[in-house]
DNA sequence: CTTGATACG
DNA sequence: CGTAGCAAG
């Protein structure tokens, strides 16, 4: 991690800046430069995903900073995977899990309700290690796109994280080596266009869409094993997707390259322009299928209100 | 670890140095100065407890220094316990175990003969958190006694390693808070006891008996919790027991307690006078019931033969 | 390579 | 507190 950060400019007055960043161990990245990174980039909304944390962990994060902390961790394998969402702005709900039994059990998915937008901020489960679970991961793909579809239902959607796929060959340095690599299979590229979808009700890769000539600048994690950041054997496994209406809002979507050292990925930070209405009341949401595990927005941990399809409680 | 070591004063002539260390990973100890130490000390034998090898790490110290090399590793639990003997005297047999069936999986016992004497290198079983393995540690001390017994039908014995136990009071910094504590049970203190026995046929605690007043400068273990080297709470578990008529040729032992670093236990030296007999081929070990797991000696590594009992091959 | 959890000391 | 080995990425 670097010591200044002068790199990143101030924020436009007239836009919120989004943040996701796979930390790989919240309580690890704090010791190599998490803290003065969020500092420095003071987003209005951040979300974490393999936090690796157990239960909140209230007291890594200013509740000034942020006065609204989201927390969903596996509740199957400790100190594994695990979500955080942390915001200025208070949410009108928030969310967890995808409402379909046996995917909600490892702290996967925080979605957060604001004015304009549904905000769904997730970590997409591994393939694994020779694709043994290749099958869970289409599932999950297959579920996540329905369940965004449903939540436009009601508004657009930005859909961040690490969505633990490289699209396309542009998306990776090495191709050709890894066309059967957890990430980069065709089962979880095709997946990942068929969430994109196409026409009207389509879903955009902002970053895709805003620099599509990127090549290693757009990588967003680099694995320890083998020198890969020095030699720049990146992927781009880290997304802003966002529901066509919204695309007109994005101004931009930066990679922030130079914040490599705290984590094996870094952050990337969507610039999105304010609108009429973010900050208002929202209207409630309406069906029971577009709600899982809905709760009243209110500050403060949540760790065990998913697992449960929509209509069991 | 010191980084100079004018404080060990070379050899005499006339004696054996014999060293026993609790090195607490032989692979991390090296990392912390173990070699640097090795070559200061110079012993002629030097026994090594847990060593947490799999298999002889032969590049670790060379053939040069120590020609005769011997490894006992567990076979059931990887990266635990563990012992090795590195010597510059080659010794007429080597023996691997108690010849216990059940006793012997851990990799706890090396026994070499030597021209006077056998050396009986050992890690004795931790009783456990909770004293859990208390029983089994009962039921080692007694066939250890058994063990030395039928040794000392043709030699004296030198028994040194890392003896789990604090015999009395002035060997632990904590008596009374460690009653039920492994290391201090009383059944354990009088395992020792009965071990040692009294008469003609008893063996010898040496540094109590040459030191009988040292406190604090006897321990050989000083825990990582809680500063315990710093406040200087420690623990005799580290010994040289000798048969009764070998006492008249132990010069000295020395506890090494400037040389903590590399391990939470310190090494620790016997002077052994040099006997007519010592260096010249010995007499062939007579009975089947004091030979456990016999090879004729030979440098190198030996991982794979105990387990079986005296009489099973 | 790095993390966390576990067993053991 | 520190080591090893494991699963995971």
């Amino acid at each position: 991690m670097p010591k200044v950060y002068d790199f990143i400019a101030a924020t436009p007055g007239n836009c919120y800046k989004l943040v996701s960043y796979n930390v790989n161990s919240l309580q690890a990245a704090c010791k190599k430069g998490f803290k003065e990174y969020l500092s420095a980039e003071n987003p209005d909304v951040i979300c974490l995903q393999e936090t690796k944390a157990n239960q909140p962990m209230a007291f890594l994060v200013s509740k000034k900073q942020y006065p609204f902390q989201y927390w969903h961790c596996s509740k199957t394998k400790k100190g594994y995977a695990g979500t955080a969402v942390f915001s200025k702005i208070e949410p009108a709900r928030v969310s967890y899990g995808l409402g379909a039994s046996g995917l909600d059990t490892e702290g996967r998915v925080i979605t957060l309700e604001f004015g304009t937008f549904h905000f769904v901020a997730c970590y997409v489960p591994n393939a694994g290690e020779k694709l043994v679970r290749l099958a869970r991961r289409v599932e999950w793909d297959v579920r996540m796109g329905e369940y965004l579809t449903e939540l436009e239902a009601t508004k657009p959607v930005v859909y961040a994280g690490d969505l633990n796929v490289a699209h396309h060959e542009i998306d990776l340095a090495r191709p050709d080596t890894n066309r059967r690599s957890a990430g980069f299979t065709v089962e979880e590229r095709d997946g990942f266009t068929a969430l994109l979808g196409d026409g009207e009700h389509s879903r955009i890769d902002a970053f895709r869409k805003l620099h599509p000539e990127a090549l290693a600048e757009g990588y967003t994690y680099f694995g320890y094993r083998a020198n890969c950041r020095e030699k720049s054997v990146g992927w781009r496994l880290d997304y802003f997707v966002v529901s066509r209406p919204l695309m007109d809002r994005v101004i931009d979507v930066i990679v922030r390259n130079e914040c490599y050292g705290a984590s094996d990925h870094v952050p990337i930070a969507l610039y999105l322009e304010k609108a009429d209405g973010d900050e208002a009341e929202s209207a409630p949401a309406s069906s029971d299928v577009c709600a899982p595990q809905i709760e009243a927005a209110s500050a403060g941990g949540k760790d065990d209100s998913s697992g449960s399809s929509p209509g069991h409680d």
